[in-house]
DNA sequence: AGATTAGCGGAGGCACCCCTCCGTTTCAAC
DNA sequence: GTTGAAACGGAGGGGTGCCTCCGCTAATCT
């Protein structure tokens, strides 16, 4: 577990309040904000996350002081599920361990727009630990299927990531077309090699 | 010159107004909202829109009954532009042309947002036709391009223009980095041929 | 069970945006 | 130059979102 990560973890431990009503309304926002940046990207609408969560305005307001803090602490929790997950593929052979990965990055509908929004967006400590954080996860898998001669060496996991976030932002009418089109830029990931 | 691209041209033709201060209003709130609609994406404020054009909020609404009318007419604009652009580059060397022509749609800077948020929106003629028009425009440079064998057999302009607008609609904070990241995709867009 | 106090929620003030409507201005035809 | 009509622009009503504040509720401690 590499240190950025303990920092976003920690970050993340130091917010849910005791007391079990209030510990109880944390977890709906937070679950509450993840579909709503989800759905509307990180300008959905405060009020609308309240409503959804069953709670009033003012609550979330005592969570989280301001929009950042809670985009950070939804974008936090993504980031360090994704470190796991990292953490547990590093087993499988070095492509696929790579290739599932990515793939993980990929399906987290939940908060792609919100990892999108936060890659664009201003910084701020915890948005860097995070993407430090996430890179340190991703760049062994990378770092491996390099040495292993299949991948190009003149990539780095920045722009392997903003690569993968890219395509699969982008709205596929056809069913199956965003895995092609990205199993077309993977090959461009692997050209070299071949 | 295809026949969508007809429709594209004449619907533009068909709305500018006579009167000489209404045309000049015309064109200016074309050109703010060209600026808005790449800064702010599909959502931009129609208001400021006005303002930027030195216009009345009421002005802009006489020419442009809805946002939608003038998002379309806005991308329809754009997407005239990259059909001329196509076909100048018909007599360039196979990849070359292609690559040439993407470049440009990746240059669009002013309207890639609204380029990407209109692939993503819902339908409407107009749409329609401007997408086919730009499809129009895309496909032959990408067929001759795989004729010459410089290009995988397997890849549709359609999947083509979603990898770059997705590529391109990322923030990249290093100099340089969009357009490495582009070449990565674009190796895999002739892995097969090479 | 009662007291303490953290936590709750929503009313309300402010800002911004949407869109309509109509009195005023400006063009252009004669 | 006059005049009719086209075009202008912005005030204003309705809606939504942001954020603060404070009287009320209920969890926790003893």
């Amino acid at each position: 577990m590499s240190s950025e990560q303990v920092v976003v973890s920690e970050f993340l431990a130091a917010q849910r309040p005791r007391r079990t009503d209030a510990a109880r309304n944390f977890d709906a926002l937070l679950a509450a904000a993840r579909e709503a940046f989800a759905e509307h990207g990180a300008e959905a609408s405060l009020e609308d996350i309240a409503r959804r969560a069953g709670v009033g305005i003012g609550t979330l307001y005592r969570n989280f002081p301001t929009r950042k803090h809670l985009f950070e602490t939804v974008y936090a929790n993504e980031v360090n599920d994704l470190s796991l997950v990292a953490e547990e593929l590093a087993g499988e052979p070095p492509w696929q361990a790579l290739h599932g990965w990515l793939q993980r990055f990929v399906d987290y509908t939940v908060t792609k727009r919100a990892i999108r929004d936060a890659l664009a967006g201003e910084e701020s400590d915890v948005f860097l630990a995070c993407r430090k954080s996430m890179f340190d996860a991703g760049e062994p898998l990378l770092e491996r299927a390099q040495r292993a001669g299949q991948v190009r060496p003149d990539i780095t996991i920045d722009d392997l990531l903003r690569l993968v976030s890219g395509i699969s932002s982008v709205a596929y009418p056809e069913e199956g077309q965003r895995d092609r089109v990205l199993a077309i830029a993977l090959d461009g990931v692997r050209a070299a090699a071949r």
